[in-house]
DNA sequence: TAATTTGTAAACCAATTGTTAACAGTATTT
DNA sequence: AAATACTGTTAACAATTGGTTTACAAATTA
């Protein structure tokens, strides 16, 4: 089995001492670490990479962390935690509401540090920020008679017939899969998808079950792989093998 | 009057004075509490009510909080914030590691604390409500001859027989096995499946578990699963064993 | 026995999901 | 650049689902 898939820290701290220790602590953790000191830094580096966890101090030069946090959080579902001086109570509660997802009090522990990054993270996964929607390094998955190529957007099974899944296509199953077990919503699955709301009326989630129930063969009324649960989602039902 | 649901907090905390304190804010909040002084108490509470979110004092009589941390969340995906005395960092760290989801330490801000509590609620409501009725990490449920199959909302038999519930049966199923050996109410079951209220007139649930028992083959009047509790509600007295 | 509560079959019907086809914007190829 | 292929999205309608109500029987309690 390979590594994990290295998950993205973008930390906004305009001291440049504290930014370095910071940004030390999550290499050390094999973190992928992006550094900012200022809100338009920041702003760059959002638009521009995927990032998983941003760790903000409130107050940085340039808009405070408290309007990015409002900013990034309508944009995404990027995990967000503040870093406030000892005693900002009330920035913190703001924050909070705003839509952080957790906050640490200067000075930190490097340890609890890390554990709520790493418990953020699994929070997050749900959620799930811009296009991290992939498999890290799993090269195939393998359900019933199917093995799905990663790379390729393939499905063979068993006789070596193969069959292409268009992007969208291949997004949702992955998304199934990687929750195989657990009812996703279609809020869920749109959001991992595209990193889009849905809404009532949008029926392309449901179009799309159905493409893949057609190539997968897969009966509706007694579902291999992908089941209803009416008045929720869908749920992938099938046992999955990693490679 | 009715509105939307209250969400439930069990608070487990040893000392009179804080636990009474505790419950006054959420009471306060609009919150349904349940008050527990030890691990006993608390572990009563947790299978006889519908539990949202458990705030618990690591330093509890009986169990600690950390070890029922652990036995809560392999049985459920209940939202846990643990109340720590200052500076006990690494049971803060070893607690959010088991599964705790959150915590605070004393002595906690009331504003804090409800902001927490209503953003956990948020977090909780995605992974259990959505569809998965709590099963945290469980994959079957077993009693008598029957298997309850979680993803596939399928009831298989010893012989093989395979029996399709409904999303609503299976909903409903689930709480009461969740709760086994202990009576819930109509208010109780309706609450925990739709997040709803139940009114006396509603017959829903009656003929959800009559369903439910001719899929079982369960005969009322000598129940094996699914027992009557007259003018109360209904119990689930199998044993049962998760998978 | 009278009153209340529960059981259950059947009908109901609103909401959800399935499915096909057409559309429009992109990307790809010629 | 024009033609072509591809793909996500929408629209429209069909099919199904599945919770709820109704109505009455049966059981339980007082």
């Amino acid at each position: 089995m390979k590594g994990k898939k290295q998950s993205a820290v973008l930390i906004v701290e305009d001291e440049p001492a504290s930014l370095n220790l910071l940004a030390s602590y999550f290499m050390a953790e094999n973190y992928l670490v992006y550094k900012a000191n200022s809100s338009d830094q920041a702003e760059k580096l959002f638009s521009e990479k995927v990032i998983d966890i941003i760790l903000m101090d409130i107050k940085i030069p340039g808009k405070t962390g408290l309007e990015l946090t409002r900013e990034f959080r309508s944009r995404s579902g990027v995990g967000i935690i503040l870093v406030t001086q000892k005693n900002d109570d009330i920035d913190k509660i703001v924050g909070l509401e705003l839509g952080a997802d957790d906050y640490v009090t200067k000075p930190y522990n490097p340890r609890e540090l890390t554990v709520r990054v790493r418990n953020l993270l699994d929070r997050v996964k749900y959620r799930s920020s811009a296009g991290n929607n992939n498999f890290g390094d799993v090269k195939t998955a393998q359900f019933g008679e199917w093995t799905l190529q990663v790379g390729k957007r393939v499905l063979r099974n068993s006789n070596g017939d193969e069959t292409r899944l268009t992007e969208g296509e291949f997004q949702l199953i992955s998304t199934l899969i990687q929750h195989a077990g657990y009812v996703l919503n279609r809020d869920q699955i749109m959001n991992q998808m595209k990193h889009r709301d849905w809404f009532p009326t949008d029926r392309t989630i449901d179009v799309m079950i159905a493409r893949i129930r057609k190539k997968l063969g897969d009966d509706r009324t007694d579902p291999k792989f992908i089941n209803t649960a009416h008045g929720t989602g869908y749920i992938f039902v099938a046992d999955v093998v990693y490679n």
